[in-house]
DNA sequence: TTCATTCATCGTAATATTGCAATGTAACAA
DNA sequence: TTGTTACATTGCAATATTACGATGAATGAA
């Protein structure tokens, strides 16, 4: 099918799957540790930064963007993104308290 | 394609993009929820509880094992699923680190 | 205007993922 | 033994993802 049933999940469920797919392919890492890495605002260098193709990139950046994750304004013939700083927070909240489960009261029975 | 490039990423982005591909369904955040939440370790039920076909919950089951998230032990008819701790303690350090990239260094430039 | 640059979008091929019916297998019960 | 129960595996159909060449749109330069 290659269709989840997200209607028999929860919002917090569909949530952490929607954000960790972002995070799901290393190209897509590879351009968020980027956008952190360097303090001003990226463009299109990230194609030459990653090895991917400029229309490959541009399809990750989308990605990103419709997440929420990052944003972008245009700036003459180029294009800049950056990290959306608060989205990216309450995706960590998110993530984290997801990571976060108690390991300490369930006994290592298997 | 359908085929990452990862031979260009590094191990870390790769090992961030490996496991985030495990939460990137909501069925498997609801399987390792539930093996949170029950203090003891439960087995097929996990069948019941989420609302797919038992071929469906083994082959996501399949996956979190491969990538050693969770470990199961036969106990008569029926198999125990369980968190593998060490080893989550081990992807949350990895993912931590990822989500916890500063924020305040870089100016809000989009 | 014309040209170059930068990026987005389209179209397409290769591969991956999701889901389940059908079937296989291993353990226990009778 | 035969049956039953609990999972795993196989095989397949539907859909998603990844990647890129070709092309389009927008901006600035000449």
């Amino acid at each position: 099918m290659g269709l989840a049933k997200t209607e028999i999940f929860s919002d917090n469920q569909n949530a952490i799957a929607k954000f960790a797919k972002a995070f799901a392919h290393p190209a897509r890492v590879s351009i968020l540790q980027h956008l952190f890495k360097i303090d001003s605002c990226v463009c299109g260098d990230l194609v030459n930064e990653i090895g991917l193709a400029q229309p490959t990139i541009s399809q990750h950046l989308k990605e990103l963007k419709h997440l929420g994750l990052i944003k972008g304004s245009v700036e003459g013939t180029s294009v800049c993104y950056c990290i959306d700083k608060e989205n990216w927070t309450e995706m960590k909240k998110l993530m984290t308290h997801f990571l976060d489960q108690d390991l300490s009261n369930s006994a290592d029975c298997c």
